[in-house]
DNA sequence: AGCTTAATTCTACACGTTTAGACAGCACGA
DNA sequence: TCGTGCTGTCTAAACGTGTAGAATTAAGCT
């Protein structure tokens, strides 16, 4: 507990300079009998070398900052975990900030990663205000964003084509016949989300469906709310007979207010989510929904940050976008006749 | 970028001392006006203290590692929120190891946080090993463990009263008439699924139920491991009208395999699960289950730890065990005439 | 004034590394 | 025999803090 290289040093009988030599596999050679004495000192004593007073010496740290607005939702967890897993393959660490959607806080958590001295930060916005991301400019912090834009700069991203799954899950309703089709909308569109709500309207169009603003209810960030969401427009005078909604968890509220109305998912009415977590694929009927390579988004995020921080050139996978693809289940189908 | 507090005492025309007991409204007293004009100094330059070097100097971290076996399952990203919350309140900052239920790579990580100095680590174990324990011990680094028990071993933990949430699940399905309840394993049992394997031995034996061994079917980590273990006990010649899962996810996955199998829930069998995660409220039908305070399990171990490391005594409601209790919702019912 | 005490401030060391520069020992060719 | 270059090792200076001990100044009291 608490050895030092000077203890390794006095034990194995050379200087503190030799130990580094032989930890590191430094900048000048050490004989090969030294080298093993001192790694048998090592050895024995479990001598680990003080990370902070390297990071210091060294002027860098290989800690990486994750801010994340919320982990409620499983889209964040499997992004988060593509991350974590290219860190720990090339030896960094990641400190996880939990914004909870909240600018105060991802500020806060911005000036902790600075006093910390990370080597970058993957940043994944909860709001629609981009101080943090200036900020962290500002200190000099290497920044990839996962999954949004910021606007009027141009930034390191990790992005999917969110407007492509917006019109594939629009174009999708609208082939099966639905007409009337209604929009779970995020409470304040990111770029993401705008996206979807873009690709949303403007598959309507083409197909010649005038765009109906009474359609779109407004949605929010728990299960319940995609189910509230759901009761408002199956309450409109004319509601419609297939929604489309911004994620999986709006939809699958969804699912539960439909069911509750005791309508029958596809007989009666259809319904596609977005992101394609894992729980889709069990509800009952199992969600269609617009699959997005999470993991690895996280992945490239993780490997782009780290190919910025060590001034290499960053993988070829690594820029081009991620696609996304319509995954049909059971909870989109025929429109029922009497709305056809 | 990169602002020292040597800058700021050039710029302030005072001693890095002083500017250190101005920061840390340090051990010796600062003049009114000089204070001001450090602070003034400090807003214009965006100084920062260097946490490396104030850590190495203090020889302690205000960092917690956090080693978690999976966040596939929501269960754990509940209680990284309850741990990180409470970490962010006391100024504390969260490194997150995940250990992908790998003893290998628990291991690695150990030696990680060890590198690093965090003041103390959050274990869940993912494994039946408890090597991860004993280096860290080894270490001096204070160490809490959520939800497991290290055997033969005090350890500080956060521990709910998994056996009881066995019995109350078994004894719900018992009083709905049920005879034959199946039970869907975890694959290699730690002390928590223990405790619910044992709740539900238990209770068949207090109401005079012989435990079948061929009821028993090993689940896994993943929704379809639960489809495929309740498609398992269906297939039995004499299958059960009932089935009690270690998990939700367990019971989510198995609520689909009824559905597939065209049972009706609660009307044909009943299922009940384990953890209260959010989708639970909204599967179809609700599944009933057992509420485990995930969040607050992981604010009393977050509280715990950081007690142990400020070495003060842990306040009261972080020492009573936390208790459970039984959620009925839908997915669980009358037996069906034909069995009774 | 002279002494004591308290309030400020500064100087300098320590924390545990990495690594440039100095140095010793040795082999080699001129 | 004497540089010369190479190998292996050591000495010492950083990195940016916190704080004990010394030093300075101010204030209070006789």
């Amino acid at each position: 507990m608490g050895v030092t290289a000077e203890d390794v040093a006095r034990i194995a009988g050379v200087s503190r300079a030799t130990v580094s030599y032989v930890v590191n596999d430094g900048p000048r050679p050490v004989s090969k009998e030294t080298a093993e004495r001192v790694r048998e000192v090592i050895r024995q004593t479990g001598y680990q070398p003080n990370a902070l007073a390297r990071n210091l010496r060294l002027q860098r740290t290989s800690t990486l900052g994750l801010i994340v607005p919320d982990t409620h939702n499983p889209y964040f967890s499997e992004v988060a975990r593509g991350i974590e897993s290219i860190a720990f393959e090339h030896g960094y660490t990641v400190l996880l900030c939990h914004s909870v959607s909240d600018l105060e806080r991802e500020l806060q958590y911005v000036n902790m990663l600075h006093a910390q001295r990370v080597a970058g930060v993957i940043w994944i916005p909860g709001t629609i205000k981009f101080e943090p991301y200036h900020k962290l400019k500002e200190y000099g912090i290497q920044t990839v964003v996962i999954d949004r834009l910021v606007p009027h700069e141009v930034v390191p991203a990790v992005i999917a084509d969110n407007t492509e799954g917006g019109k594939l899950a629009t174009q999708h309703l609208i082939d099966l016949g639905h007409r009337r089709i209604g929009y779970i909308r995020r409470p304040v569109d990111l770029s993401h989300s705008k996206g979807r709500f873009e690709g949303y309207k403007a598959t309507l169009e083409k197909n010649g469906i005038k765009f109906d603003e009474q359609l779109v209810a407004k949605g929010g960030f728990v299960l319940e709310d995609g189910r509230r969401a759901v009761n408002e427009l199956l309450a409109l005078a004319n509601p419609p007979t297939a929604i489309f909604a911004y994620n999986d968890i709006m939809a699958i509220g969804g699912l539960r207010a439909l069911h509750e109305a005791g309508l029958q998912v596809p007989a009666d009415f259809s319904l596609v989510g977005f992101d394609d977590i894992a729980q889709t694929a069990f509800t009952c009927p199992a969600l269609t929904t617009v699959h997005l390579p999470k993991f690895e988004m996280g992945q490239n995020g993780a490997k782009l940050l780290i190919s910025l921080i060590e001034k290499q050139k960053p993988p070829e996978e690594v820029l081009t976008p991620l696609g996304v693809h319509l995954i049909v289940r059971e909870s989109s189908g025929v429109v029922p006749p009497q709305y056809s």
